[in-house]
DNA sequence: ATCAGCACCTGTTGGC
DNA sequence: TGCCAACAGGTGCTGA
């Protein structure tokens, strides 16, 4: 479910309504939440939270004993502040505070993992560039791009070299930027490297102004959902007419992933 | 290096 | 109405 900008709204979010919260105790409800790798969670008695902030899709909440705990919510995962005792559909895991709230983990599917970690970085949590990093420039994407024979939007959904686009701002990404998901990336002109950089950049920071997209069950640490999914141009709207030229929006899959485009815009 | 296929899970939706 | 297959904002592993 949720891409980097639906991340970073929940990030932002959250951080105001769990800083300087003590935990009283993990609770957990469904065991493999628990990345195998991740320090045991008993030991986040008596900790506090500093900070949530975001790496890639990751939520990175920073403690105050230096230690930080990841949470990676996969396609259902839901992060949400509620009384201690609030039953919570499909919770998995529940950080309680001392004073008497919780911040809960909710996750229908379980695909969702928690992990803590005495140090966090994108090497640790094996994801690359963020792809909203101002590193992340015309010469960097370019050494991403350069040879690869893979799709061009196989590239873009391979947080090992990108880190936080998913399957929606891939495939708005390429839209935007008129490049078909399945061109070899390594063929792309340097004109439409630079146009599809500028796209996926616009496309993620205006979906964080409006908060994510809310396809379907998507929520933010409020439970708010988000508004951009009401400006797809593409992801989901196979047989409707594009918004640009009206041609039917064709659907193919590529990468065991649904993946949407404009036949006549996108060359 | 790359890629298809499958695994992990459960809920929803659309077709017959 | 009912059943079943297909599909879902993700990722990791295996084997060709």
């Amino acid at each position: 479910m949720p891409e980097l900008p639906e991340v970073e709204t929940i990030a932002r979010g959250l951080d105001p309504l769990v800083r300087r919260r003590t935990i009283a105790k993990a609770e957990i409800l469904w065991e493999r939440t628990v990345d195998a790798r991740s320090i045991p969670l008993e030991t986040l008695r008596g900790d506090s939270i500093e900070s949530v902030g975001r790496i890639g899709k990751f939520l990175a909440i920073g403690l105050r004993s230096g230690r930080t705990l990841t949470v990676h919510l996969r396609m259902t995962g839901r992060l949400t502040v509620a009384k201690k005792d609030t039953h919570v559909p499909y919770e998995r895991l529940a950080l309680v505070f001392e004073d008497g709230d919780k911040l809960s983990f909710a996750d229908a599917r379980k695909f969702g993992r928690i992990r803590l970690l005495d140090e966090v970085s994108s090497d640790v949590l094996g994801v690359g560039i963020d792809a909203l990093s101002q590193s992340l420039d015309a010469a960097a994407f370019g050494s991403i791009v350069r040879k690869r024979t893979t799709p061009v939007k196989a590239l873009l959904l391979d947080q090992k070299r990108i880190a936080g686009v998913g399957n929606i701002y891939a495939n708005e990404a390429l839209f935007r930027a008129r490049i078909r998901p399945r061109r070899p990336a390594g063929r792309l002109s340097a004109r439409e490297r630079s146009a599809l950089l500028a796209a996926l950049r616009r496309v993620l920071l205006r979906a964080i102004e409006s908060r994510g997209s809310s396809v379907d069950d998507y929520v933010d640490a409020e439970g708010l959902p988000g508004d951009f999914q009401k400006k797809l141009n593409v992801y989901g709207r196979a047989g409707l007419p594009c918004r640009r030229c009206r041609t039917p929006i064709k659907r193919i899959v590529l990468g065991q992933r649904g993946t949407f485009y404009c036949p006549a815009c996108q060359r």
